[in-house]
DNA sequence: TTAATTTTGTCAAATAAATTTCAATCTTTA
DNA sequence: TAAAGATTGAAATTTATTTGACAAAATTAA
């Protein structure tokens, strides 16, 4: 049974996301405030947290930076009222989801459904986060990667996105405008030269033989192809 | 915020879709022909394409095979003005829903929504588009074939769209004009050896008994018929 | 049937286009 | 404000695709 971890202050909101959760068998834990969420969440495991980032005192993007600070991916649904940009693309960059107010509950249930069978098939096919590469070892909890040598070297949180999209879709043909919109966002459209550079690290990084590469295959005119 | 691609040539019906869509916070890019839905398509990823079958020069249903040769599953709401018995079975074997004008525009947005959602919800249990064909195993996923001896090679994405076209429409001969059109595009015209070196291609990777050719036969004056 | 014509098959070379790479610039974070 | 990270632009490189030349096959006309 999966554990979720609501924390939402007004209270027939917060009753009716719990009937519908519970209702789809999830075992709900409530909570009100911003503080009591941080208590609860180092107490016990959770496999989501829906988040409200209108809270009383603290705020629930605090709470979700507290969260990420304990080195816990545990994914996060935002619901939040507001619907302007900055909020928005301030709120996405931390959470794995989101949603504005006023929404529809079979939605909710929907994207729970979703990120928690996401993050569960990452999990799965990265261990305990830590997964072996080219005999690199990569651990996802810590965005370190360490060669056969020892030698260790860390990964920002986009490099760690892009890796993971990679390796939850192995020997797949990834689009560039897909691996834009899964990892920087639907909005947000960098050159592809980005891209381009994330690749060219990872390359750098895992490729035993350069220049030919073995894992990170360009499949010219669509994007890209990881095979491990 | 989900995105819809409107294909419509009306301008009043156009507009009204519009707005209701626009309403109900769907995020519409609004479209007037086929040509420019296949341009606005490739620039971005939708979650639907609400697509009238009667177009001015491209219909719908050459637009929507186009969108499928390009890997892409995104759900196709087809809007139909003829209600014949062909007409529905042609279009729905293609389409993941359809309408018949004239229509409720509520019925619209049930429909609109239902499919957006029941796709969001199957998307994730990526089906492998794996196919059997001469003894070899095409994984449209990855772009690889790989035959009995387990040697493998890659196809590129014009290889990969030509192939699929002829594996949906096995059994038929299609025209080189059509050939050029659904895998080159409307406005492209190459000369006609270059189909001729993708079936050079095709033969060498599939034919058993060169020079002569069971799979991909050539009907003179019209085009290929591929026979699996 | 043979000659002429058209269409298709094949290959190597040319072209056009996408990718790689790197340095420079902009942005965000500490 | 410094430093790290992300992004862009431009040049170099690579590669898929296209073309053109010619051979082979099929079709038609004589």
């Amino acid at each position: 049974m999966k554990r979720i971890l609501l924390v939402e202050d007004e209270e027939n909101l917060h009753l009716a996301i719990k009937l519908n959760l519970e209702l789809e068998d999830y075992n709900v834990t409530s909570v009100y405030n911003g503080k009591n969420a941080l208590l609860k969440f180092q107490e016990g495991r959770y496999d989501l947290i829906v988040l409200d980032v209108m809270l009383p005192e603290v705020n629930g993007f605090d709470i979700c930076e507290s969260i990420r600070l304990e080195n816990s991916n545990v994914p996060i649904l935002f619901l939040t009222a507001k619907s302007s940009n900055e909020d928005k693309l301030t709120g996405l960059k931390m959470a794995d989801d989101y949603l504005t107010k006023p929404f529809n509950l079979k939605e909710l249930l929907l994207r729970v459904k979703n990120l928690i069978e996401r993050t569960q098939s990452i999990t799965k096919s990265s261990e305990n986060k830590i997964l072996i590469l080219a005999g690199c070892k990569i651990d996802f909890k810590s965005f370190v990667i360490e060669d056969n040598l020892g030698k260790k070297f860390t990964l920002t949180y986009k490099q760690i996105k892009l890796l993971k999209l990679f390796i939850e879709r192995k020997n797949q043909v990834i689009s560039r405008q897909e691996i834009l919109e899964k990892v920087w966002g639907y909005d947000v459209y960098p050159s592809s030269r980005t891209i381009d550079n994330f690749i060219l690290l990872f390359r750098k990084l895992f490729e035993k033989n350069l220049p030919s590469s073995t894992y990170f295959k360009s499949i010219r005119g669509v994007g890209y192809k990881f095979t491990p």
